[in-house]
DNA sequence: TTTACCCATAACTCATTGGTTATGGGTTTG
DNA sequence: CAAACCCATAACCAATGAGTTATGGGTAAA
């Protein structure tokens, strides 16, 4: 019954881990002693962070020597938006006044 | 420091209180004891959800009598979409960024 | 080879939180 | 008025989880 959003909401409802994905996002590949530095935690922390990211499909891992490259996977935000989309759905069926939120959406 | 997306991810994140705001979204405006009967935990635990649940703005109360009517509001799921879309538009404008070098660097 | 470095895991602590039962305020019903 | 009902809050408990320090495996550097 763990449904595909569970993972995804779990994983990025913590803001020292959702803000290493979005560190991510902003500046593509980085080392985990580079997102480290910017963690505000300690290194161990951050590889925790990353092994969850990692296995919620967020972060892929790329290893070079003696050390680990990490890169976001933006394809994994699908199933979120798609869930957004789809309560939008159920709502707009009931009313009609969430033009603001369709378009945001639809673009 | 505490984000808009925090209080979304957070509140989002459990399963029981996910499916109370899906059940919401579905079917519309329901009771404390409506929901009650579906979600599977205690009316004390339904009670706390549902207060969490407004305190992120997802939902708004009526009351009407001895009982309390709940309703999803879809707008508050505006910043997740938008974050997605953000993090989405970091992407790319990197993938962008590096074809424009490449571009440059052929020539 | 020895040393230094990068990262992941183990072991543990502490705070958070989702669950429970108990209870009370407010509202209908008998 | 009395009783039943709906919901919210209080008080408590157990599990989860995010943080720490300690450590080890593997790789580069001296």
């Amino acid at each position: 019954m763990t449904s595909l959003q569970d993972n995804l909401f779990k994983t990025l409802s913590d803001p020292t881990r959702r803000a290493i994905f979005e560190r991510l996002c902003r500046e593509g590949e980085q080392t985990v002693g580079a997102l480290t530095l910017h963690a505000g935690v300690s290194q161990p922390a951050v590889s925790k962070h990353l092994a969850l990211l990692r296995q919620a499909g967020l972060v892929r891992d790329r290893h070079e020597g003696r050390q680990t490259h990490y890169r976001a996977d933006l394809t994994a935000l699908g199933p979120l938006v798609d869930w957004a989309r789809e309560m939008a759905g159920f709502w707009e069926a009931r009313f009609d006044d969430l033009e603001d939120l369709l378009k945001r959406m639809d673009q």
